[in-house]
Order: C-alpha cells, then sequence, then structure tokens
RNA sequence: AGAGUCAGCGCAGGCAGUUGCGGACGGUGGAAUCUCCAUCCGUCUGAGGAAAGUCCGGACUCCCGAAAGACCAAACCUGCUGGGUAACGCCCAGUGCGAGCGAUCGUGAGGAUAGUGCCACAGAAAGAUACCGCCCACGAGAGGGAUAAAACCUUUUCUUCGGUAAGGGUGCAAAGGUGCGGUAAGAGCGCACCAGCAGCAUCGAGAGGUGCUGGCUCGGUAAACCCCGGUUGGGAGCAAGGUCAAGGAACAAGGGUUGGUCUUUUUCCUGUUCUGUGUGAUGGCGGUAGACGACUGCCGCCAUAGAGAGCCGCUUGAGGUAUUUGGUAACAAAUGUCCCAGAUAGAUAACUGCCCUUUGAGUGCAUUGCACUUAGAGAACAGAACCCGGCUUAUGUCUGGCUCUUCUC
RNA sequence: GCAGAGAUGGUGUAACGGCAGCACAAAGGUCUCCAAAGCCUUUUGUCCGGGUUCAAAUCCUGGUCUCUGCG
C-alpha cells in the first residue's frame, strides 16, 4: 500500500516539488556536484547529504527529501524560444518516464548542448537513462 | 487556361485514447479555528496574427513639490489638403508628380528671388562668365586689279577697342526647348507651339483644376546649416512602484519649483499651541567608497523563522461580440449580450490511431475523370511576461473582385 | 523582460559626402649553405536590402549578426 502511494507521488514528476527552482541551488550544483556527459546532455548531480555537512543530525530527522531537477538550455543551442522550449519538454516527458526508478535526495541539473537541436524524443529518452545509470542515481531494476 | 493585381471585423489542422503540467472554484486532510499549507477528488479554463523586432504613440507608476498660463530658449525625419483617433511618424478620402498596356502601385510632396555653405575631377566659367570661335571699327603689313606713280577697288594676316553667346569642347548640371523670321554677327529681338513664372476670372471646403492675359525667365543641393508653419514640461521604466508607527484643528513668518524669467491658485516642510486614538510590524541605528529590501554588526519584537523570498501591482479593458443609425470611408453613437491565460528556472507536452493534402503502384467503372487498396511524403512562421493603439519583418493556406494575353463557342 | 553600443581585407584599427589608408599576417621574389631579420612586389575589404544625391563607408530607412548593462 504504501510503494503504491509513494509510486503515486513520484507519477506526479515536475509538479512543484520535484523542480529546482532557485538560483542558489543551481550554483550549489554546479560548485560541488558530479558531471557525466553524453553526446548531446550534460548532466551534474549533488546528494543532499553533502550539501548539509555541518548538521548532520537535523538531516536525519528531516529524512531524504525526493529529488529535484533543473533544466539548462542556453542561448546559444537555439535562437527561437519555440525550440528550446520543445525540447525542455521533452526532456521533462522523457524523465517522467524514469522518475519512478529515480533514488530520493539528489539535486540534478540536466544541461542541453547545442548539438541536441536535431533529437528526437526516443534519443533524449535513451541519454537520460545512461546518464542517470552512470552516475548512479537510478536505481537500477 | 495562363499571367498579374487588390481585398477579406478569413482560417491558423480536427477527433479519439493513454500518461502529464499551470490557474480558478468546490470538497477533503493537517496545523489550527482570523486564516495558512498541502496530498487527493471533481468541475471549468489555459498563447499569437504576428505573442517577434522594440521602430513610434499612449495608459499606468515613481523622481524633479503640484496644476494652469505668458514670453524666450531647447528638442523633434512634424511637414500637400481635408477628416478619424485617447494619441501617433498610424488610418481613411482626395490633390499634384512618377511607374505600368491595364487593374493598380509608389510618393521625406513647405521654402533655393531670407541668408550662408557645398557642387571633387574636367572645364573659360558652377552666385554669370568669355578660352576657341563669329562680327563691326581703327591702325599696320602682304598679294591682286587699275595707273606713269599714288589715291581708289578687292582679298588676306596681325594688334587694339568694342559687339555677341548661335556653334565647339567639359561635365550630373552651362542659363528656357524646337522651328521660322531677323541681323554686321547674333540674341525672346519678333512670331508659332511646348515648359516655367505672375496676374485676373471661374469651379472646389481645401490641396488644386480649367480658361484668358502679360512680360519674357531666375542652375542643383534643405535625408547641408537654416527659414517658415506645427507639436511638446523633463527623466526613468512593472527589475516602475507599493506592502500601515497615525490623524485633526489653530496661529504667524520663512523656505521649497521642472531649461530660463514671471503671474495665479494650491500644497508640503520647519516652529508654537491644543485635541487625541491605536499598535508590536519584511522594526530601529551603524558599517561595507553612496544607497535600499544585498552583505554585515548591535539593539528590539515574536511560539518560531526564511531570504535578491512572499503578497499587491496583475488583468473589466480607449475589451470582445450582435443589431441598428450616421458617414463615400477611416470611424463614431445607441441598445442587447459575454467574461475570454495570468506563469515567475517561467505552465499547452509525449506517444498511438483515423480524417485532410499530395506523389507512386495496382484494381474496377471507364477516352479526361471517379472510386477502392497499399506504400511514402507533408501540415508554415513561431511562445504571453504590466496592458492597449499602430508600424515593420517572418510565414502556410482558403475565398472573392478586377485587369491583361491567348484559345473555343 | 527592459535598456544601450557596435559591425571597414585573415587580425587590429584610420578616413570633411569626391581614388578606402596604415600595421601585422599570407603569397612570390631578392639576400643566405639553409633559415630568421631586412628590402621589393602582389593578393584580399566598407554586414545585407531600399532611398536622398551628379556622387554614400559616411546622410535617411528596413533587416541580420555580435557585444554590454540592469534588484
Amino acid at each position: 500500500m504504501g510503494q503504491a502511494r509513494s509510486a503515486v507521488r513520484f507519477a506526479l514528476a515536475l509538479s512543484k516539488p520535484n523542480r529546482l527552482k532557485h538560483r542558489k541551488d543551481f550554483n550549489g550544483v554546479y560548485q560541488r556536484g558530479l558531471r557525466r556527459n553524453s553526446a548531446h546532455l550534460t548532466l551534474r548531480a549533488l546528494h543532499y547529504s553533502k550539501l548539509s555537512k555541518q548538521s548532520p543530525e537535523l538531516e536525519k530527522l528531516l529524512e531524504s527529501p525526493p529529488s529535484q531537477i533543473g533544466i539548462s538550455i542556453s542561448k546559444k543551442v537555439s535562437k527561437r524560444a519555440v525550440i528550446r522550449n520543445r525540447i525542455k519538454r521533452q526532456i521533462r516527458s522523457a524523465l517522467r518516464h524514469l522518475l519512478p526508478r529515480l533514488a530520493s535526495g539528489w539535486k540534478l541539473v540536466i544541461i542541453v548542448r547545442p548539438q541536441a537541436v536535431e533529437c528526437d524524443y526516443f534519443q533524449f529518452l535513451q541519454e537520460l537513462e545512461q546518464l542517470l545509470i552512470s552516475a548512479e542515481v537510478l536505481n537500477g531494476d
């Protein structure tokens, strides 16, 4: 019952609690996070435990919050907002499929590289899966 | 049929399924009983004609105390006329000029006799001059005719003083053009036509149109300075700005203004006196070269606490839509009706099927064509960020009018 | 989102509306045993349309691209 319930929660993906929002969060991930590259995407990841070293007791109390994900796409990828938005949506949609298998307590930033303009949905899905496995964020199956 | 041109208060793929996002409302759960937060459930709703470029004009907000007015200054690609509009550099109708066989299109279209500047090279000269040339006169020389010899007649060369602007050459441009007359040679010197200017008459609301007459003519450039008319407080822009420590009354004097000077009204600040309520907050004071809501120190408040956070601004508006009336039209008025995105690392997506368009192949009816099956391709430009009115640029498709050409009847 | 600046050979920069210069680089030659440096020569350009003007890198106008600032 409990499992089903958490699955439902994860299926909601990328609703407000699962989004990375503030500039501070992004900067933290950039400075101290892992880095994994693929042909069209770059993944930066930071686990929650590394973020709050100073107060481990407090962390235990909170348990690990759901993972938060941010997508970064530069104007260098494409000048046109329509294309940038489409890529963001496709990545978001792909992440939704992967989310049930995602470990909690991570902060992830996915950076889109300029070569990604010509990719379609399934390529994104595949690349994201590989990236997340290599960063050990994905629980495997 | 082809080519072209204009208009469209024309459209912006549709349907179904699975998963999923923003907003509003209602229910539900938890803190708690003012409310706040959030999982889940239900209902409704969710990008554009250009949302774009940010090129103009507003609305709104704050700062320079405010508002109104006069003169000067300054700024303005504001610039044919009349109208529309909240306003505009926009729109509508018209005039002139230019382009096109035409439908139609383009137009920065005030002033060059207010002044100044510039017009490279070339050329004599680029605000009107005279290089070559043409011509007259005087003088000198030479040849010829004639003569006894001169005078004289004639041809030609040169100098000087004049006349001339037809011709030559230069140039984007040379002082109205063409023709005839005229003259020593020439010239609007005269005449005819054309172009331009002025005056008068007439039509028009006006820009202008038409006609007549006249004297005879005056380079281009104002998207060079400028002159004239017209318009305008200046600056910043929703990252504007707001989020409570009061309010009221009386007195007298001084001070505060937008590029400058001034006038009128109002208001604020400072001082004194009186009256008198309420509250615990994004509070107060300092430092970081200045400042705040950044960072930071101290004090204060709170059950506790965060920070480029939250909330307001933020969507009812010069709104959409239907009808009627006025107007050639842009547009305006009246009445009815509707509420139609409000995100903030920024919501509309992903996948599948069918319909749609088109191409190839096959089959049937069958001369073009139509129907069915199958395979492939295609569906543009492009994403609200405070909101409106335009302009410009990008772009798929549909409908209708008109023009020209060709063919057939 | 808002505001501002700019674009000249391969690179960095000049230029009253009148022939687009300069330096470095590149290529060729000379010098040298071979190079470098020096010397001589050559090639390559006004971001793209439209307009004003006799004439536009320059003035006006529509786009494209690049860069910068902003609680």
